[in-house]
DNA sequence: CTTGACATCCGAAACGTTTTGGATTATACT
DNA sequence: AGTATAATCCAAAACGTTTCGGATGTCAAG
């Protein structure tokens, strides 16, 4: 009877190296390194007869050791700033998703890491890019101030970012307008015939709270319907969080008839807040969001957006970055893409004035 | 006038190492490093100088030398087996948060990877398993006869599977009991009357493919009503694979009045596919899927499904893999978790008999 | 004064690769 | 024959770290 499961308890016990190929073909190391990697001082001959007993040892050639030579890693990085342990937002997925595919592509690995945002948010960075781990790395949600940019910018690394800050430095990135966004999202529903729309909005460190923030403003002002601070409440980009600022403004009164959120998980919480009013989205109160994400299209109702191209940005912020590290030129160093209106059932009709 | 954007021309100019440390306080390399590591070998006084000047050179170990020194990596990898370019399957999305966070937390970094199943798969497992750069890998999605597991068992990594594969092997693996859930779905179908329930199944190379499938055949046959294997298709897991097979299904005559897909993606695709012919799902013909994404909940009408808690089986596998890597021993080596039925509007309402 | 124990330090090897700068031999050209 | 040229090969250094096996000096005990 034959025993299945014998362990092997040599865990890789021998590793094939270049060495060990280099005493079995009879040839130095240099030889076989050499004609591995193709080059074309070593004979036809022994090229062929290293690669095949290289084939028939099984040999693989250790990464790391390659990296630690030549100093590149073929990785990207990417440290996710998340604040809770979780990072299955479908927005980060999303972005994720379009980095993943364009790395693989580009034959790059990719590294992840979460850190939350806070003092030792660096630490991660150092670890990760002093350690030089990683060719070059990507910065999502940009912040006013960020610190991100101005250590990597001070080391050195390689790096895009997705999202703005309000540094004096230079940097390559790609964002989307989220002022234009707000602005065309907020006369939409002035357009249906909204007076009072409340706005939820996003943590004021990040720099697409503000540009948003103040599309929807201009927008108020620009009907003649005025800005009402006493309309903005400040979430924290969670579904849970919109639901809570939700109930807030809903306490008003008179309440909003519209309320829109900074971010599409925001705007599913209200719909939410809504439901466990008694209120039903869309007809009671319209609500918008932004971002597009999946989950936006499959609600209940379908929520109206402003959809951004989260896996595009991705592909193209890991492309970038990629063209960075060869130390390619970059046609654009800054990319602003429009955010484009979907307007959905949770718009609902307009309403009589 | 400051000009804001000399761009630093020299790339990590010149980078501080042990050597750097070593120089800058005349002791050795060695004591250095084992100052830095809190050896008892070093004085008090020169480990306190040491520090401080590491601090103030800012110094960050080379974790690839590291690596290269120590043969670990504190680094788990995950190559998903993606065929279209694109990875932004809500299940992956849900698992790979889970893995993520649990490595955070465990202080490994993840290294993500793709690859299509097919001749040239194992190569990826080559690359990263074989090239050491990683002390462990999990398998997702396992397959009747996986190679995935035969290699990573023949070189001897650490690896943890999620799914089952027909392998003579013993292997550790979390797994959901599919058979089951079909099983506790099918029947729920049946209890509300349905005679006639079609199935999307998952190709056949895929373990659960063939545990759902007799899940689902069980329940009819129990109940007296017979497995019909024209109500059967395969399906391809995404949502477009499963309104194309709820087109066949609805070609039938009598057609079926419910479709249960093996997986929620499918599923959304079958709510699709009615529409597009008028008919209203939840009302017109009843609708199941598998697995609980996100999605799922905010699909309207929100989807009827079997929940397996996807993100907890990310945090497991993950946990699981980084105990065998350091050695400990794994109390439960196969789990199988059992399935939730969650009942949503997509089942409608029992059907008169 | 010798011995042993202890505290503190360090040289050198090792990890597996790539690359530099020749060395050796054969071939072709004056 | 002598010399340039080309074809092959390789020793050694380098990447930055950790670790093995001492080396050196000090001090207390015998």
């Amino acid at each position: 009877m034959l025993v299945v499961w014998d362990m092997p308890k040599t865990r890789r016990s021998e590793h094939v190296t270049l060495k060990t190929i280099a005493e079995a073909t009879g040839y130095s190391v240099t030889t076989v390194s050499r004609a591995l990697a193709g080059y074309s001082d070593v004979a036809e001959r022994t090229r062929k007869l290293i690669v095949e007993t290289a084939e028939q040892l099984g040999y693989q050639p250790n990464i790391t050791a390659r990296q630690l030579r030549q100093k590149r890693t073929n990785t990207v990085g990417l440290i996710l700033p998340t604040f809770s342990p979780r990072f299955s937002d479908p927005f980060f997925s999303e972005l994720l998703a379009g980095i993943g595919n364009q790395a693989a592509l580009s034959r790059y690995d990719l590294l992840i890491s979460t850190q939350a945002p806070g003092p030792d948010e660096l630490e991660a960075y150092r670890r990760i890019a002093g350690g030089q781990r990683v060719d070059g790395l990507l910065i999502v949600r940009a912040r006013e101030q960020d610190p991100r940019i101005k250590y990597l910018q001070e080391i050195g690394l390689p790096f895009v970012v997705f999202g703005r800050s309000h540094l004096d430095q230079d940097y390559p990135y790609v964002d989307v307008n989220g002022e234009l966004g707000l602005h065309v999202l907020t006369k939409h529903f002035i357009g249906l015939g909204h007076r009072r729309i409340g706005y939820i909005s996003a943590p004021p460190d990040l720099t697409f709270a503000h540009l948003r923030l103040s599309g929807y403003r201009r927008a108020l002002e620009e009907s003649g319907i005025g800005y009402d601070e006493r309309l903005v409440v400040i979430g924290d980009l969670t579904r849970r969080g919109g639901a809570q600022a939700a109930e807030n403004l809903l306490a008003l009164d008179p309440r909003p008839t519209a309320i829109i959120a900074a971010n599409d998980l925001m705007a599913l919480g209200v719909m939410e807040a809504l439901r466990r009013k008694g209120l039903e989205p869309g007809k009671d109160v319209a609500v918008g969001g932004f971002d597009g994400v999946p989950e936006s299209e499959f609600a209940s109702p379908p929520l109206t957006t402003m959809r951004q191209p989260i896996y595009e940005i991705g592909q193209r912020i890991c492309q970038m970055l990629i063209r960075l590290i060869n130390g390619e030129h970059l046609a654009e160093r800054h990319v602003l893409l429009q955010p484009e209106l979907i307007v959905r059932q949770s718009s609902g009709q307009p309403i009589p004035i």
